[in-house]
DNA sequence: AGACAAAACTTAATCGATTAAGTCATTAAT
DNA sequence: ATTAATGACTTAATCGATTAAGTTTTGTCT
């Protein structure tokens, strides 16, 4: 019957009759022992059960734990199920998996139920999306090297596309076919929780570091430059980018009146961007030809449907492998802006 | 200036001129000293940088880490893209979060990149999907809990539905009405990696333990109870469960001659039949009129969209909780069978 | 005031490895 | 034959915490 407790390096070195440095080598470092008595330990660790060093007690000893931490701003439930997230996350396992290291995933979200110090298990760590004075980041080991991503932290390399210019470039898009009645669709710009449309008495978030921020600017600028009032169209509120939250809202704008509702839908997310898709056919309100929609990001599952969902690609995957390679020294740890390329779907032609 | 070492609760108690159980407690457990003293400790440890005790060590010295590993069968990238995968993630972190554990996430591929014993750090494992002999499964340092999901290992819990029993709910429901000419799509059952239709040249996978098999065995039973020769309904293969891999098998399948086409078509996955339903559309093929499509799985895409997908929702979220549930001890570590449920949607009405 | 319990700290062993430095035998070189 | 160099192992310090057991201080009760 097998020892009560899991067999240790120590355990292996007395049964063969050897030193533990010998049988550490024997895992580490062939070329300290002979073959012969190499071939022995690892024989003997199979056959008495010893699945190979423990993999705490060498972190501590060699200080590397062979993990990259993940920070999410977002909850773990979310960030899986949302295409934009998992694909950077995708991005970054490709390069992990490649150089021998793990992830490890955690969000700044809940941190009280954070184990305490879990986190610093992790020889490097990458943020991503927007954390403003989060516990959790604040607690982070320095010493060790830190990436964000669409969120700069002082004095930290950050990894992000021109998010003002790219909604610019597809606002333009858009307007190049002057819309009757444009409006907008945004992700949390209230202060207070809320989904509908916003108005003068609602106060919007103050930074202007968020993406929210940054892609509205940009649709506002093309919209002026057009000659168009910003302050005349519409901005819709969505507190939560899912299908389920947006389309409360989604349903409210196109269920008004067909002479109010809007014939150009600027949307911020992909995410909205199909969930206006979807409650427009299922009202039987053709797109494009009544109602134009543009997203942002790019997600798959914008391009894999017809009609073909007119976007703008960031470089989700692309984002995740270089904010890997930095955390790995490959790639030198520094800004890093990513291009966004217009794809030209089927929704706003 | 600061250390060039990052400081240690060894240099803390020295700073302050206590003995390192004290600095120890009073992170740990405050009732061990007085909170006076507490209060200064945890003051002066910020004030010097000392984010709390090192993971590492503490891992090592109290033997958990507060990490549990999933050890997916695919391939990281797919796995955080596939939509049954990331909701099966989604569900583990849920859980996990809620009792401050944290998520590691390894994969069964590429043994060989992974550091050596990089997973036994964790306290427990999950394993998701069929990994046949791996090199990493049998590394698996025994006393610790391990469940599997979608696949049985010798000795050891697993979470499923059963595939079969709701593969043969669905199929039965589309064959209520009798298609002229049904077909399958299916993943993965020939030996060699192949995608197209299935001959009597090729050689069927021998093993039964896989979910295709099971599914497939499904739509079987209900073919022949309905009367029909399954030799002659056409069997396709497709190798992965992607947009881009199936879109050729199914553009394939779709540009035959409208005699021969099938008006039927009970998929494997609600991949291949949104694949399908997309191809179709682009086709101008009439979903349900033409050609009836059926998924598997219930992800929320094919579900927020018109038409909406026939399927049958297996609770991959549910599987996640349930499997993470066990490994924290929270629930018996038992054979848990979950539901499934048909969705009447509107592509097999 | 004395005894005893509780509270507040400290001491020191321990977790399971890695690795620089040291020992000893064997081979090669002069 | 002597010395140097190489190869094959061992010794022992160390990584940074946790925690049972021990010690001192403070407080309570009679």
């Amino acid at each position: 019957m097998p020892d009560q407790r899991q067999m240790t390096l120590k355990d292996l070195a007395q049964e063969l009759g050897v030193s533990t440095a010998t049988i550490s080598n024997a895992f580490n470092r062939p070329d300290q022992l002979s073959p012969a008595l190499r071939e022995r330990v690892l024989k003997e660790a199979k056959r008495l059960g010893y699945s190979g060093p423990d993999a705490k007690a060498r972190s501590l000893r060699t200080g590397r734990s062979r993990i990259i931490a993940v920070i999410l701003a977002e909850s773990l439930p979310y960030s899986l199920n949302d295409a934009v997230s998992s694909e950077f996350l995708s991005g970054v396992a490709e390069v992990l998996d490649a150089h021998g290291h793990t992830l490890l995933l955690l969000t700044g979200r809940n941190p009280a139920s954070q184990p305490p110090g879990a986190a610093n298990i992790a020889d490097g760590f990458i943020v991503y999306g927007s954390m403003t004075n989060n516990k959790l980041l604040n607690e982070l080991p320095t010493q060790r090297p830190l990436v964000s991503v669409d969120f700069h932290i002082e004095g930290c390399p950050t990894v992000h596309i021109d998010d003002t210019a790219a909604s610019y470039k597809i606002a333009m898009h858009a307007l190049r076919t002057p819309p009757k009645r444009p409006a907008i669709i945004n992700l949390r710009l209230t202060k207070e929780h809320y989904n509908g449309q916003i108005t003068p008495a609602h106060t919007l978030l103050p930074e202007t570091s968020t993406i929210s921020r940054a892609r509205l600017a940009g649709f506002h600028t093309a919209l002026t430059e057009q000659g168009m009032d910003t302050t005349q169209v519409p901005l819709w509120n969505i507190e939560e980018n899912t299908f389920e939250v947006s389309s409360r809202v989604i349903a409210e704008i196109l269920d008004q009146p067909a002479a109010q509702r809007p014939d150009l839908l600027l949307c911020m997310t992909d995410r909205i961007a199909l969930t206006a898709l979807t409650l427009a056919e299922q009202r039987g309100i053709r797109v494009p030809e009544d109602l134009r929609i543009t997203g942002f990001d790019g997600i798959a599952e914008g391009q894999h449907r017809a009609p073909r969902l007119t976007t703008v690609r960031q470089d989700s995957v692309g984002k995740g492998r270089v904010a890997a390679q930095m955390i790995l020294g490959r790639t030198p740890l520094a800004q890093q802006q990513l291009k966004a390329e217009l794809i030209l779907g089927d929704t706003c032609p």
